[in-house]
DNA sequence: CCGGATCCCCGATGATACTG
DNA sequence: CAGTATCATCGGGGATCCGG
């Protein structure tokens, strides 16, 4: 079975806001920066687990089986010695594209920012 | 103390991927509604409540509390009784404004139909 | 009207070890 | 290389009741 994939949207009621909706499946942990780095094309697992930084490859399977499951990505899977698997974006994914670049300048221009004033605060 | 501000950003660090940055601060549970909302002005604690449907008045006060603390949501209290609080976004709050519409956009024209499509899979 | 305080459960996540 | 299995933890979030 794939309960793996579906586990976080079984008994799962989609929201009406289409905002939320957006959010709910590109705001999980970790899923900006993955989908981020699939822009520039086909990517192996260990590959995105070095762009990654601090995701245990636990999380990354997780995360990356979930984008699949919603069809924001897709994996290929190469049945070879050592095996070789390359995850890429689907169709939908690249409808992402101005959504991510317009995350990361408001990420550079703001988020970073508010976040390390939280340090100091008053 | 304001820790019930702080509350999930105590010993928090800040992600380097300025995506992640800003998913982190617009991402949590209602909070795409609540900006959402919000652009269009002020507005006060039981009508953004009935815009959220089903959000509770716990984590409504909690969402707030965060978007306050990160400094994207002002909150202004009318010492009166019957009590008045207003929300408004704060000028970082209203740099949101073409991610928030961007946001919608991809919902409308992706997003809900990729959840919609989870239920009958295969 | 706008919350605060408490109790409590369960899913999300980390750490670690193992495998085809 | 690309995961899986298992254990343990921890905090998010619902339910409920209380207060100015």
């Amino acid at each position: 079975m794939d309960t793996t994939k579906r586990a976080r949207y079984d008994s799962y009621e989609a929201p009406a806001c289409p905002v939320e909706a957006s959010l709910e499946l590109i705001g999980g942990k970790g899923k900006g920066i993955l989908l981020y780095h699939l822009l520039e094309g086909k990517l192996r697992f260990n590959e995105l687990g070095r762009r990654t930084g601090g995701m245990t490859a636990r999380m990354l399977t997780k995360q990356l089986r979930e984008l699949e499951f919603v069809g924001l990505v897709r994996r290929d899977v190469y049945p070879e010695i050592p095996p070789k698997v390359e995850y890429s974006l689907t169709a939908a994914g690249v409808s992402l594209t101005p959504l991510l670049h317009l995350l990361k300048e408001w990420g550079e221009q703001h988020a970073i920012e508010l976040l390390n004033n939280l340090k100091t605060p008053q």
